[in-house]
DNA sequence: TGTAAACCGCAAACGCCGTTCGCGATTTGT
DNA sequence: ACAAATCGCGAACGGCGTTTGCGGTTTACA
């Protein structure tokens, strides 16, 4: 009746299991190795394609043996995670304003997006976070100590930014996807309408910053806009 | 060698076939039936839940009966999307400026994704939209018909928009469920130094209105906001 | 040093999933 | 009347995440 590391009630975290007891054979494979063969996976063929038996074909095993490193498809994900976030290092130093240093870690959420677009589809499950996601965190709040407001607010905002940044990332990636195949467009007058119009250049530019710059300071110093 | 007209090689999307022929017997079920089972499955169980197998079960039917009436299950969640889509209505007469009566249909939504929490899992699909979802854009289009910017700009505002209005709902529903469980606090002194303060009251309010108000001006009129 | 406990890789199996297929029965168009 | 089309149904297929039991390997400790 013994009880692996990985197996068993889940009594822990992922986060703090450590990778190998101390008694058996030296592993063949690490906790590193399968979430890179992961990551690699959900670039190259999206997350759909990242199942258990994939992974382990990757590393040349069966599926089952992967539970001796990870006690799930919830702990893939979120090593996954943690690992594509720690790209986003090195964190720069705050030099300028924290207005133009959070704009600045905004565009670096954008490229990770772009670089791993599985991450869109993993990022909003409820799950334990991990060191990477942690040191963000840490450095944003580190970012935002000039800022003299509530400290919940600094979290909202943070994951708010986070929560825009992947909308565009999301704009990105769909590029106009829309397919009214199949309906009478008949129907909706003022769609057709729209439409028809001639439909002036493409307003794109900075949009993302421009946005950005516009959510961090509605949410954190109260409203500078009041356009009514 | 027969073609039913739901199975077969998928030819056009859900919305423009026909739910039955003339030929056979009485169909037990409606795909309206079916999509309602569906929804009250999401809605009290997780969209998790709603398996063929479940909402079949739910009708008193097998799985295998269900493609009578749909071709596949990504055609059930979309028939769920856009029937719930179609709760918003009715749609309210633009009484007001438009800015204030996007912000009304923002509540809306965000009304709706509390009724209905699947709808976050599920919007962010790539799938054809229905006639539900089309007469909201419609109406959304025609609230905007006094401002002055390209048609592009209005329809990625109104995207915008739902994605902000989702990243809310998300955040009401996930309600803090943050887990630091499993990594040592101790390496990130800032997110510590932020916990030990004091943290003064939440500042609440109407985060959402102020955040889509923002929003909106800020895409659709240049940018009125420039707090440098 | 001997031995028992702990860990390894592996393959088979379990239960669930979405989906397909073939069947007998039923209704409709001509 | 008869053929074509559709119905409900149950069995089956392949894939999924996960569990389990096995023989072999390594380590901790008496």
């Amino acid at each position: 009746m013994s009880e692996t590391a990985a197996s068993g009630p889940d009594r822990q975290p992922i986060w703090s299991r450590p990778e190998r007891g101390s008694r058996g054979p030296a592993p063949a494979h690490s906790r590193d190795a399968i979430v890179v063969a992961a990551i690699n996976l959900a670039d190259t063929e999206g997350l759909a394609a990242v199942s258990m038996r994939a992974v382990a074909a990757a590393l040349g095993t069966g599926a089952g043996s992967l539970y001796r490193y990870l006690s799930s498809r919830d702990d893939l994900l979120d090593l996954m995670t943690d690992r594509a976030v720690g790209e986003l290092r090195p964190y720069p130093q705050v030099e300028g304003d924290w207005l133009e240093t959070m704009v600045l870690l905004g565009r670096r959420q954008l490229a990770l997006f772009g670089a791993h677009p599985w991450l869109l589809d993993v990022i909003h499950r409820p799950s334990g976070i991990g060191p990477q996601s942690l040191a963000w965190f840490d450095n944003c709040i580190r970012i935002l100590e000039p800022v003299r407001c509530p400290v919940a607010a600094k979290f909202e905002t943070i994951a708010m930014m986070t929560g825009v940044v992947s909308l565009f990332a999301r704009r990105e990636s769909a590029a106009g996807a829309f397919s009214f195949a199949g309906v009478d467009l008949a129907a909706y007058p003022h769609l057709v309408a729209a439409f028809s119009q001639p439909s002036g250049p493409a307003p794109r530019a900075d949009l993302v910053e421009r946005t950005l710059r516009s959510l961090l300071t509605g949410l954190l110093l109260g409203e500078p806009t009041d356009a009514g």
